[in-house]
RNA sequence: GCGGACGUGGCGAAAUGGUAGACGCAAGGGACUUAAAAUCCCUUGGGAGAAAUCCCGUGCCGGUUCGAGUCCGGCCGUCCGCACCA
């Protein structure tokens, strides 16, 4: 239930927050120096497409980035914790087309409207630093960076299989297709053969897959995908002589990559990609294969597809010689599931070891040979299914009797002896292709020339701005149909040429934003001194989604950065979070439409209603919030409502950050309920404050002491759990403290002074989470600082352990009742107690103890 | 198919190998109130018992240990990533 006027709410969230965020910004405090003698702590959340509303998954995102800079600074450090705008892309073209309405006047209106809804929750932001990666101010500097690449060789253009999406009209990089569809607009992906613009991840691919040991602070999960992803594999190129009479042009040779060469002696066939050279060259001469291998295509427009085809394969006639037996002859066949992009598009079968090969073999009736049996057993003989698993090779002449690795170093040695085989890695990452077939992103600074082929433009020239009068009103790139712009003289001939007209892939705009950061103004795309300070960011935080492609590219720009100069450290960011999603269960009428939560209801014996009609509701699994399925809670709303200190904390509340966050408003009450509590703890207190700066008094009751320990303790344990991005315990720890104090006796000597220490404290612990309210209640309390500035609280150490320690006692394990004895007692002192037990002594029954494990103030366990 | 993560009350969840269920949500009972809201107090894993207390309990089956939610092995289930990668 949403606060209103009939509710006794004391502490008025709207008013309050409103005026705490304009004194935070008039007097500049989040504003970061980059000549600041503390330690630097850099602190970013992953920044936002500028769709014009915020959703609940950027107010967790930014929440936790926000406590971790508040927490960071309070602890002294020199904090920059900037934001800006994911500002190219694809929505804003939509717009143009379906409201008329140019991209740039709608993303920078969103960017106004979006950058009030994230001030609205009070982040600690340094808006001086904000970049928007649509501006000229910021693109040039890619610009500038492509052809820094291009001179350093990071960059190239070349003819390749692209994945082409339909919906969007453009050609996107392998990362982008998700399950054979554009990671976007969820079409079905084709191929298409097109001549693109590359960045050259893959010079790195050693390096990244390399260094993800060194990223100590990211999640194993993502560590793990991007292994996965670059795709490591170690092998052997072996080349097989043909048999020049039935190669189409007297090819005689053929090269394949295995990473089981032990099993060549299990060599059945041979297969080439649909897109071989010699399957090219033997379709020119038979028709019957030129229609398989267009089959192959046709079939392989669309990945989905691709995925659930048979396997297919169409007998070359070409005979291959086994390099271990010049008498041995393979036929040679093309085969749809062998990929060009891969190794060298071209292996050997081995139906008796490897699944593909089995199914291929068993499917054109091909020998079967066994060469590597589990026990080393000679007469082993696969039989329904191949054998992959470890074993001893047989069947295979010099090989016979070994272990597959030492087979695979065998067969090395040999092969690469006739000269015939070459050790080699391969790699699954593919180059990064950046050219997208749309305007609204940053303009590829290139010019193509009659004359002088494709020609960078000259630094000077910078930026390559778009053009602002576009039409939409055609499908395909506006760039390319615009009347002028694409048209330019050649800057090394100086004769009529054209412009490049695709722009960059906006993956590219967020590769290096984080860099931008550290000197928003300058010149270059960052300023040496500046970077060199602040770089790395010290803790990132994100979705999970953008595992691979962000984090990945990313890791790319700073070594390319590296290699041009731009930027000196190995990887860009030294910890990363990935934060869950908001979750919510999604409802839909009776007519089978999507509503939204606020158009339902819950009756009273808990069914579902649509309010407007009365009509029961389907109730939906909970999943992530999506607009799509209506299933959304807009945070403008719950912040006007509530204010954003209650989002916050519910935000922090409950679940773990890494965990997906259910949705509820009843756990939104709770956090509103707290917040109020706090507050009238401070303003109506049960016990009156001591005044403030009052000695300590010489002795305090027990139970204040006791109250006394219990701050201290918070202090430790929230300090901790926030340095562990633990949110959800260190809130329930400041709960549990503010019970706590809730139950001391306010008769107790000491009580007034006890309460307001641990309230100075208590404000203190929870003003990264909810600084609106806690800067209220700071000033309640007396303060005329601000308690953004205000240090971090320490725990005293003396405080933190207890005179007498409450040890559990067990009888064979089983818990049979508690004992009380001082910290650190005798083990003598612990066996006597727990033996004294009344509850004790039942349960041993009479009989002697056997065994006394004694843990030093944690439990001891008879053994009877 | 391969790889990974996770399975704890009605729900979200806590718990360096040492008193399982902190903290919160929901529910029930009570106080205050003309009434409600707000607030406060009590109960709340299951079972037995008047109570003390006892038995069972962290997906399932085993193991290691004085002691296992936690470590090991094997299943089952859910989620995620990759997937004809030679």
């Amino acid at each position: 239930m949403p606060p209103d006027s009939s509710k006794n709410e004391r502490y008025n969230a709207r008013a309050a927050e409103a005026r705490w965020q304009q004194t935070w910004d008039e007097r500049g405090i989040f504003a970061t120096k980059n000549d600041d003698p503390r330690p630097k702590y850099y602190v970013l959340e992953m920044f936002p497409y500028p769709s014009g509303r915020i959703h609940m998954g950027h107010v967790r995102n930014y929440t936790m980035g926000d406590v971790v800079a508040r927490f960071k600074r309070a602890m002294g450090m020199n904090v920059l914790h900037p934001m800006g705008w994911d500002a190219f892309g694809m929505p804003a073209e939509n717009a143009a087309i379906d409201r008329k309405v140019h991209p740039k006047a709608w993303t920078y209106d969103n960017i106004a409207a979006m950058k009030k809804q994230l001030q609205s929750m009070g982040l600690s932001l340094d808006w001086a630093r904000e970049v928007a990666t649509c501006d000229p101010s910021y693109y040039k500097h890619q610009q500038k960076m492509f052809l820094d690449f291009l001179k350093a060789g990071l960059v190239e253009r070349k003819q390749s299989k692209v994945n082409w999406d339909p919906v969007d009209h453009t050609v996107l990089a392998n990362e982008q297709v998700i399950d054979g569809r554009g990671w976007r607009s969820g079409a079905e992906v084709e191929q298409r053969d097109l001549t693109q613009w590359f960045f050259k991840i893959s010079d790195y691919s050693e390096d990244l897959l390399k260094a993800l040991e060194t990223l100590e602070r990211w999640p194993e999960k993502v560590r793990l995908m991007q292994k996965n992803w670059i795709g490591r594999s170690e092998g052997l190129l072996v080349r097989f002589m043909l048999d020049t009479a039935t190669a189409p042009n007297n090819e005689s040779e053929l090269e394949i990559f295995t990473t089981r060469p032990d099993t060549l002696f299990g060599a059945k066939f041979m297969a080439l990609s649909p897109d071989h050279p010699l399957a090219t060259a033997a379709a020119a001469k038979n028709p019957k294969l030129a229609a398989f291998i267009a089959e192959c295509k046709k079939m392989g427009t669309a990945q989905a597809e691709i995925d659930t085809a048979e396997k297919l394969g169409f007998d070359t006639g070409i005979r291959a010689i086994h390099p271990f037996d010049a008498s041995w002859k393979l036929p040679v066949y093309v085969a749809n599931f062998i990929l060009m992009d891969y190794g060298t598009g071209a292996i050997f079968g081995c139906p008796a070891h490897d699944q593909r090969d089995f199914d291929f073999a068993t499917k054109y009736a091909l020998p079967i040979r066994t060469v590597v049996a589990p026990d080393g057993d000679a007469s082993f003989k696969v039989g329904a299914e191949p054998y992959v698993g470890p074993g001893r090779i047989v069947n295979s002449g010099f090989l016979d009797g070994l272990e597959v690795e030492e087979a695979k170093k065998k067969v090395g040695a040999r092969l690469k002896a006739d000269g015939n085989g070459e050790s080699t890695t391969i790699w699954r990452l593919r180059d990064w292709l950046i050219s997208r077939q749309r305007y609204w992103g940053c303009p590829i600074p290139i010019v193509h020339c009659d004359s002088c082929g494709t020609v960078p433009v000259k630094a000077a020239d910078l930026p390559v701005k778009l053009p602002d009068d576009v039409s939409f009103d055609r499908p395909g790139n506006p760039l390319d149909h615009h009347p002028t712009w694409k048209h330019v003289g050649c800057p090394k001939c100086g004769k009529p040429a054209r412009r490049e007209t695709d722009t960059c892939d906006t993956f590219v705009d967020s590769s290096w934003y984080f860099a931008r950061f550290c000197s928003p103004r300058a010149a270059e795309p960052v300023a040496r001194e500046a970077g060199d300070y602040w770089l790395p960011v010290d803790q990132y935080v994100g979705g999970v989604e953008h595992a691979i492609l962000h984090l990945l590219y990313s890791r790319f720009f700073t070594r390319a950065m590296r290699k041009t100069g731009h930027a000196n450290l190995d990887e860009p960011f030294a910890g990363l979070f990935t934060q869950g999603m908001v979750c919510h269960e999604s409802y839909k009428s009776q007519a089978g439409k999507w509503l939204y939560p606020e158009e339902i209801e819950r009756t009273a014996d808990g069914s579902v209603v649509e309010t407007a009609t009365g009509q029961p509701v389907t109730v939906g699994r909970r999943e992530v919030m999506s607009k799509s399925k209506k299933n959304v809670v807009a945070p403008a709303r719950i912040i006007d409502e509530y204010g954003a200190d209650t989002a916050r904390l519910f935000m922090l509340s409950d679940s773990p950050p890494e965990r997906d966050l259910e949705w509820s408003e009843a756990g939104v009450d709770g956090a509103f309920r707290f917040i109020q509590r706090l507050w009238r703890d401070v303003t109506e207190p049960e016990i009156p404050f001591a005044a403030k700066g009052a000695a300590r008094p010489n002795a305090l009751a027990p139970a204040a002491e006791a109250a006394l320990r219990a701050v201290h303790k918070t202090i430790a344990s929230v300090t901790e759990n926030l340095e562990g991005f633990r949110f959800n315990v260190a809130v329930a720890q400041i709960r549990t403290l503010a019970n706590t104090l809730g139950e001391l006796d306010p008769k107790a000597d000491g009580a007034g002074w006890v309460r307001r220490e641990a309230y100075e404290t208590l404000v203190r612990l929870v003003g990264p989470m909810v600084p609106h309210v806690a800067e209220a209640m700071w000033a309640e309390l007396g303060h005329a600082t601000m308690l953004c500035d205000e240090g971090w609280p320490k725990a005293d150490p003396a405080l933190l352990v207890d005179g007498t320690v409450t040890l559990a006692v067990q009888v064979n394990g089983k818990l049979r009742g508690t004992i009380d004895i001082p910290r650190d007692a005798p083990e003598e002192v612990a066996r006597t107690a727990a033996l004294a037990v009344a509850n004790v002594q039942t349960a041993m029954a009479g009989k002697t103890a056997r065994k006394i494990v004694v843990v030093p103030n944690k439990i001891v366990n008879i053994v009877v």
